[in-house]
RNA sequence: CGGGGCGUGGCGCAGUUUGGUAGCGCAUCUGCUUUGGGAGCAGAGGGUCGCUGGUUCGAAUCCAGUCGCCCCGACCA
């Protein structure tokens, strides 16, 4: 390919809308461009590098006995109301009439496309399982789109749907899936974790996020490098060490004037946060008054507070506290009044010496042991897990990171099946709902993580696997009769070798193109300048680690071919 | 849906307060010079100022309405 016909307009100035290096620099390298709000073309480059993730995906999916085919992006609208979800969700979902007054949606998920369609043909349990999937533009109507191809409103993505028997070979079809999820991460040059996501549960996993780590993800979650744990941070369930506080253990009133903090009152006794209890009134859903008690230095999750006071609940305000016989900053489980229910946190239940509000105004206990000197109606789970805490699986520390979702396994069982009507004979002569796994990939996302995890100031840094191109040719001066047939020369080479090339061949000065091939961010670039050239070398860039060396004319393709094909995925 | 901000050549912006011939930088085109990190000089082309209506002798500028976009929050998972 040549530079020069290329379409990828470079941008010199970053463009105001975007924040996320991705945005920025998927905008700026000439790769996607905005049609509307959460909607955009991917020009040449970037698609090219759809395609390649795409192929992965293919590879992995292919591999883990998944077939491939096609369904429509719109809808029979009739399906969706047969499952139930054309209420259910919402204004996300697209709807439409077609010329004849049908209505239709476009598809933001297929779930119901593919039940409609296996529930006439998979009859026999001798047919399962069976995995199909199919690589389709979604589109769903995000209140607000935002951070480019991250959260846009039409997305590239990859759905597979698992149909079963039997849980066990559920099981399997989502096992092959997770290990397909894990290997397609590893071949996109992604930092991945897969992540519980929904531990809270009965137990096991029956759903999987794969979240590659980057700054600028969505999602909060906890992971353990010891022994591969990961959860979301809300989900994320551990016992919280907690150190006991000052004292010999008996029930002792300390005066502490105006030290209505953790830290004032950790600091007064000379303790760790820790060795202090953190309390909080509030008022649950249905507005009835509960303290809740955690260590000091950890916080009420908001999403575990739900789970146990109700969607709604909240602090009580400085006036309600005291209307309740409560003094901020000096609220403690010991002497509580009369009608306020007592809720504490799980890890806190073998400590048996707190360090709390005594629910006077200026004083605090030491030495305050629950079941002898107050009795809690609940122990329950209430603090964000955060960075130090030890993994519940293995106890080591666990590390805190940010998360971007670009796929999940999830084990759906008979939702769909059921509802509409998708039925097999079993080998005992009974008639039983489809048991259905389903497995996305973000493939459009998938892209923008990849940038987001690989660049730098200069711009994209592709891994080989997915780079739209995986050398640039670059002769810094085109019009030189000696310096371009040496230039075409190697690219021909390195073409004739498999290897993806664009040749630079535009007239401009080396500085533009050493700025727009950095910011396109091929991993290799062969500068073909007039000093090396004359002494019959050219010059090899690594993009990723910035090292350049001189190579011998002849020898570079070869070099070259080596390195690429030994990178691709 | 709440709060804030913005719509002016392809891109980034000034001009709006105080109405009076639409401007700057980048990009584009031509010529000459330059050629290892986003060149210099000279010249040229390109805009119904988001849209609709109103006020006025006169509106990018004032008024009303409307559409779109960006940021924060809430919602959603």
């Amino acid at each position: 390919m040549r530079m020069s016909k290329l379409y990828a307009p470079t941008l010199k100035e970053d463009p105001t809308e975007a924040e996320l290096a991705s945005h920025r620099l998927l905008l700026r390298a000439g790769m996607i461009r905005k049609e509307a709000a959460g909607l955009y073309s991917y020009l040449p480059l970037a698609w090219r590098s759809i395609r390649k993730i795409e192929n992965i995906v293919r590879d992995e999916m292919d591999t883990h006995d998944a077939q491939e085919l096609m369904m429509p992006i719109m809808v029979d609208a009739e399906l969706w109301r047969e499952s139930g979800r054309i209420d259910a969700y919402g204004k996300e979902l697209v709807r439409f009439d077609d010329r004849h007054g049908r209505e239709f949606v476009l598809g933001p998920t297929h779930e119901e496309t593919i039940t409609a369609l296996v529930r006439n043909e998979l009859r026999s349990y001798k047919q399962l399982p069976v995995n199909l999937y199919h690589i389709q533009d979604k589109f769903r109507d995000e209140f607000r789109p935002r951070y480019g191809l991250m959260r846009g409103r039409e997305f590239i993505m990859k759905d597979a749907y698992s149909f079963s028997a039997t849980q066990e070979s559920l099981q399997e079809e989502y096992d092959k899936m997770k290990e397909a999820y894990a290997n397609i991460c590893v071949r996109c040059g992604l930092k991945a974790l897969p992540v519980v996501a929904d531990s809270g549960e009965i137990g096991g996993d029956t759903s999987v996020e794969f979240m590659a780590l980057a700054d600028a993800g969505e999602a909060s979650l906890v992971y353990c490098d010891e022994c591969g744990f990961a959860a979301d941070d809300e989900a994320a369930s551990t016992m919280v060490p907690v150190s006991e506080g000052p004292g010999d253990g008996t029930l002792t009133k300390v005066e502490t004037p105006g030290l209505g903090t953790i830290e004032d009152v950790a600091g007064f006794f000379g303790f760790p946060e820790n060795g202090t209890r953190k309390s909080l009134a509030l008022f649950d859903a249905e507005e009835k008054p509960v303290v809740a008690i955690v260590p000091g230095d950890h916080e009420l999750n908001d999403c575990k507070a739900e789970h146990v006071f109700g969607k709604g609940y909240r602090l009580m305000t400085d006036e309600e506290l005291e209307k309740y016989g409560l003094h901020k900053g000096f609220i403690g489980p010991v002497n509580l009044p009369e009608g306020i229910r007592l809720v504490c946190d799980k890890s806190l239940e073998c400590s048996k010496s707190w360090t709390c509000g005594a629910n006077e105004v200026d004083y605090h206990f030491t030495g305050a042991c629950p079941g002898r000197d107050f009795t809690p109606d609940e122990w329950a789970d209430l603090v964000t897990v955060v960075s130090g805490d030890p993994c519940p699986r293995c106890g080591k520390p666990l590390s805190a990171a940010r998360g971007i979702e670009v796929s999940q396994v999830f084990q759906l069982g008979t939702k769909y099946s059921e509802a509409m009507g998708a039925t097999f004979m079993d080998e005992d002569g009974k008639e039983k709902p489809l048991i259905m796994g389903c497995y996305g990939v973000g493939v459009s996302r998938t892209l923008a993580a990849i940038v987001e995890q690989h660049n730098d100031e200069h711009g994209i840094i592709w891994p080989v696997s997915v780079a739209p191109y995986e050398v640039a040719v670059v002769p810094l001066d085109v019009n030189d009769d000696v310096v371009w047939p040496v230039a075409q020369k190697v690219a021909e080479q390195l073409v004739e070798k498999g290897v993806e090339v664009v040749v630079d061949d535009r007239k401009e000065r080396p500085g533009v193109k050493f700025a727009d091939n950095d910011l396109m961010g091929f991993p290799f670039q062969v500068v073909c300048g007039k000093k090396a050239v004359k002494n019959g070398n050219v010059e090899l860039k690594d993009r990723a680690t910035g090292e350049r060396t001189e190579v011998a004319i002849d020898e570079v393709a070869d070099l070259l071919a080596k390195r690429v094909l030994d990178l691709r995925a």
